[in-house]
DNA sequence: CTTTGTGTTGAC
DNA sequence: TCAACACAAAGG
């Protein structure tokens, strides 16, 4: 891709010898260096006992971020811990875009008053708005935002949402307006079925994609219309499944096979729901304005396979229980309100 | 093949 | 809690 060559950052310190072309392909070891620059150094030699240089290994020159950790391709890392336990926030191209997305996840898990990297904004209405629209989604789903480099394209929908619907002259909160998934008043609303597939192997194989059939794709997920930024890499589509959960795919037409696919994210789909070949996919579409997504899957029907099945797939849908009993191909009818 | 991000370890 | 490092898994 775009061949980045990281530059040092001239760190403390008096005597450094600087310029230190980090991870190119064509590196020649410099003359050894006698004693380890600990810092801001590009590449430590060690020897070993039979005192040839043996072993070269890189050191990528530490980022000056808190949460941020470099990768060996130039790129950045970004990561927060909690509980013992590392959360990996995803890759970025440019450090402050990884010390942006960690201060992200850093007032998300720990509050407004967690320590950032940079200044906090004070009192501003956007500051609010992004408080608010932090308290009200899970950590899951904002670190998965993240990940996807979707985080700042959500809360501009989200923001667009609340201003349009506080210009109908209602009062309306934040949180109002992201709806509340759990909450009692919960919208059954109506979503009518756009199609369904069934899971081959190679869906569920190492490939890691989903292979979305041409006229259905052209149909539903049309990939060159406006409001999306042409590229070749595609696009984002988010879909909710019967749980409730958000599941964000990247999607895609790959040339050398001619066809549309879902790839990035579909293999934790995969891996969830433990999805098997045979298996039953299926698309739907919220009616009214809100035009939401949603994919759920049915076990495959059949009953000589040697697999242990569950008798019965419980599926709750938008609010309604739904039993499948597996051998029967029924169909999952969409949500009703 | 390239890139991501996990496993692991050891500091603070 | 945190990051450094190696490298297996995931992605294209």
């Amino acid at each position: 891709m775009d061949g980045n060559i990281i530059c040092i950052d001239e760190l403390s310190s008096t005597s450094d010898s600087n310029v230190i072309p980090l991870p190119s392909k064509s590196w020649q070891p410099p003359t050894p260096p006698q004693s380890l620059c600990r810092l801001g150094s590009g590449t430590s030699v060690t020897l070993d006992c039979e005192g040839g240089i043996k072993a070269e290994s890189r050191k990528l020159n530490p980022s000056k971020y808190k949460g941020v950790v470099p990768q060996p391709n130039g790129r950045w890392g970004a990561q927060i811990y909690e509980k013992h336990q590392r959360v990996w926030i995803g890759t970025f191209s440019e450090e402050d875009e990884a010390a942006m997305a960690y201060d992200i996840a850093a007032k998300c898990f720990r509050g407004q008053a967690a320590v950032t990297n940079f200044n906090q904004r004070s009192n501003t209405e956007d500051y609010d708005l992004e408080a608010a629209f932090l308290i009200s989604h899970s950590k899951a789903e904002i670190v998965d935002m993240l990940r996807e480099h979707a985080y700042y394209e959500e809360l501009e929908q989200c923001k667009r949402k609340y201003v349009n619907a506080n210009g109908d002259g209602k009062r309306v909160s934040m949180t109002e307006v992201l709806g509340d998934p759990s909450g009692p008043g919960r919208a059954a609303a109506a979503c009518h079925l756009l199609f369904q597939k069934e899971v081959m192997q190679s869906d569920v194989g190492n490939l890691n994609r989903f292979v979305i059939p041409k006229q259905h794709a052209e149909k539903h997920f049309p990939l060159h219309n406006r409001s999306s930024p042409t590229t070749s890499k595609g696009t984002l589509l988010t879909f909710i499944d019967s749980g409730g959960k958000v599941w964000r795919f990247r999607y895609l037409y790959w040339n050398s096979s001619r066809s549309y696919v879902l790839t990035r994210g579909w293999s934790r789909f995969v891996k969830e729901k433990s999805l098997r070949a045979g298996d039953i996919i299926s698309f739907h579409r919220s009616a009214g304005p809100e035009k939401q997504l949603h994919i759920n899957y049915m076990r495959r029907s059949g009953l000589s396979q040697a697999r242990p099945v569950h008798p019965v797939q419980k599926v709750r849908l938008f609010g309604v229980d739904i039993f499948q009993v597996s051998g029967t191909g029924g169909g999952v009818n969409c949500g009703g309100r």
